[in-house]
DNA sequence: AAAAAAT
């Protein structure tokens, strides 16, 4: 191999090569690496901490003694500030050695004064700056592994972007304050965000103007920024919701609940992982605590973690549900909801789940609070979903980022299955440098194939479904960081995954589904960066073609003349006909990204109306839109091509 | 058909 590639990859040599003693050394979930404290400092100003670098904070001066814990609502909500802390160690964090392997120890460490603030006598009250906080959060200007969505914005700017509804605000061009928060200005300024992206553009201006959303958007789009900044940006301003009446008296209960004030559900541990690392940045300095649940990992841990500051919560939803009804989390305080990647869920068979947490429970209705709804497809069941969740609500449509503007190469080429892992190996001998993205279908499949590639020493990890959580994000840990520069992974990862430097994605494995395949070609040329794709096509693949060949079409790529002929083999050859429906449009269960509503409508469904607005022309000079498309597979047999 | 997700 001549890409740099290293040796010796079994999961032990992984924990060794990172510096850490295999099975002993306690693990740590990577939002809680590196994190002293979530929450409620016990010790202020002057009683320990101290740091020269810690130059003049810029916030108003009287943000750094007046951390008062959970400020003038905590003990409503069963978090006072000693709550949960007990007799601290005297010693300092800040005087002991400081990890170099992105490993810290355990969060027991003493509170800090700075990088917390509180919401006080209904005003927020910005902590003070921390340095070591803000290396951790931010990284530094030169660590690619912290590098995230806050370079070569310009290429933005091409992306298509349709608003619809009633009363759509203009949108910012600049992060600014107004309408930002003047601390979360800062926190975008430290992540070197320098320009807000289509989705930020106008989400920024809708939510702070208390709309409802619903945005077809995919990761990579700055959706996460999205959400966390308008939502961060209006709690730092507004504060916390009141704490229900009814919890009176609860207030020394056994059990302690915690009552978050923005709740954002995904479809897998991962994506929550990533969306509350985003929201640490972004909550920085201000009264919001962020935390996160998910399954997989241990339960006592996230509980202690949510007791100590759960204002902004990222949840699986199983988690969540199982949190719920043991009576530790209410939801009762929500005044924002977001669901990311809704049509995944749905896939997933999330929906009465979702249901429930968002129908069957305690929080507020519709028009008691915000809620904003994030999905890459529109099909007619997310429409019901956003029926029912969602209030006069404005659209937007937001243009598919890698392959519109072309900064992924796509290629094809045809592989029969015995020869897949030839060419494979060719394939990666002929790179050098970036990551590589191996997508397989099955968890088994998986896990022979980084097998196989390991006894070829070539450095390479693996995640899915089957593996342990922890196995998982160490999987993701040593691939971000380069030292297996190949990880071979399941559908797990297809979605929502920013992973910086990703230079090739091969599908090694095609997956019958063209959204699929879109969000599996995204996790490269992010943030404008230019990326190559390359897929292994044979026979097994024929469902896909067609939406493959049109869409390579749409993206200005090369197309194989095979595969053409394939295509159109498989459109009208003996397989049976299989109408297009009329061109664009008439998808049936996929459906498009635009919005379905009646023109100027008061945010009603109206549930008669779809077919009328579907086909016709693109939606907006022949980007995004690709509709396209029976349900694939099944039906009509026949032979091959 | 497979994957993911609470235990």
């Amino acid at each position: 191999m001549s890409n740099g590639i290293v040796n010796g990859t079994s999961l032990e040599s992984q924990f060794s090569s990172l510096g850490i003693n295999g099975t002993k050394s306690a693990y740590v979930p990577p939002h809680m690496r590196g994190q002293r404290s979530s929450s409620s400092p016990t010790i202020t100003e002057g009683s320990g901490w101290n740091d020269s670098r810690t130059a003049t904070p810029p916030a108003p001066a009287p943000a750094r003694g007046g951390f008062g814990g959970r400020g003038g609502y905590g003990g409503d909500r069963g978090q006072a500030p000693s709550f949960g802390a007990g007799p601290r160690r005297a010693d300092s964090w800040a005087e002991r050695p400081q990890p170099t392997n992105g490993y810290a120890p355990r969060n027991d460490g003493p509170r800090e004064s700075f990088g917390f603030g509180a919401w006080k006598d209904g005003k927020h009250v910005a902590g003070g700056r921390n340095m070591r906080m803000e290396k951790e959060l931010y990284g530094d200007a030169e660590d690619p592994s912290k590098q995230h969505t806050g370079i070569n914005f310009e290429k933005y700017d091409d992306i298509p972007v349709e608003a619809t509804g009633a009363g759509v605000p203009e949108p910012v061009n600049v992060f600014t304050s107004p309408p930002l928060d003047p601390v979360l200005l800062e926190n975008i300024g430290y992540a070197r965000y320098n320009t807000p992206t289509p989705v930020q553009k106008y989400s920024i201006p809708i939510v702070a103007g208390g709309r409802d959303l619903m945005a077809c958007a995919q990761t990579g789009s700055g959706k996460t920024g999205g959400f966390l900044f308008p939502i961060l940006s209006a709690s730092f301003t507004n504060g916390p919701r009141a704490p229900p009446a009814e919890t009176n008296g609860q207030s020394y209960s056994r059990t302690r609940k915690a009552y978050p004030t923005a709740l954002v559900l995904a479809p897998t541990r991962e994506l929550v992982i990533q969306i509350h690392d985003e929201a640490r940045k972004f909550a920085y300095r201000s009264w919001v605590r962020p935390a996160v649940v998910y399954g997989g990992a241990d339960i006592n841990s996230q509980l202690r973690l949510i007791e100590r500051g759960c204002d902004l919560l990222s949840a699986t939803p199983g988690r969540l549900v199982d949190l719920i009804e043991r009576g530790r989390i209410s939801l009762a305080n929500i005044k924002y909801l977001v669901l990311d990647e809704a049509d995944r869920m749905l896939d997933m068979g999330f929906e009465p789940q979702i249901r429930r947490i968002v129908q069957e429970e305690d929080m507020p209705g519709v028009h008691e609070r915000q809620t904003l709804m994030f999905s890459a497809t529109f099909p007619r069941d997310i429409q019901m979903l956003a029926k029912d969740f969602l209030k006069d609500y404005i659209f937007l449509s937001v243009g598919r980022v890698g392959s519109t503007s072309e900064n992924i190469t796509q290629k094809v080429e045809y592989v029969e299955d015995n020869d897949k892992r030839s060419v494979l190996l060719d394939l990666l001998a002929s790179q050098s440098g970036g990551l590589t993205l191996i997508f397989v279908e099955t968890k088994r499949m998986a896990d022979m194939l980084s097998d196989f590639l390991m006894q070829n020493n070539i450095g390479t990890t693996s995640i899915h479904g089957d593996r342990t959580q922890r196995e998982r994000e160490m999987a993701l840990q040593t691939f971000r960081q380069g030292r297996t520069p190949v990880m071979v992974a399941t559908a797990v990862a297809a979605r929502g995954l920013d992973i910086p430097n990703v230079t090739h994605v091969i599908n090694y494995d095609l997956p019958s589904d063209i959204d699929d395949y879109v969000h599996r070609i995204g996790r490269t040329g992010r943030a404008g960066n230019t990326g190559v794709s390359t897929a292994f096509f044979n026979r097994g693949n024929k469902n896909i073609v067609r939406d493959l060949v049109e869409l390579l079409r749409e993206a200005n790529q090369e197309i194989p003349p095979w595969l053409e002929t394939v295509a159109h083999e498989s459109t009208f050859g003996s397989g049976g006909f299989r109408g297009r429906g009329g061109g664009r449009g008439g998808g049936a269960r996929r459906g498009t990204n635009r919005d379905f509503r009646s023109s100027g409508g008061g945010g009603g469904f109206s549930g008669g109306n779809r077919a009328s607005s579907y086909g016709g022309a693109a939606q907006y000079g022949g980007g995004g839109g690709y509709g396209g498309g029976y349900s694939s597979g099944g039906g009509a047999g026949g032979g091959w091509w």
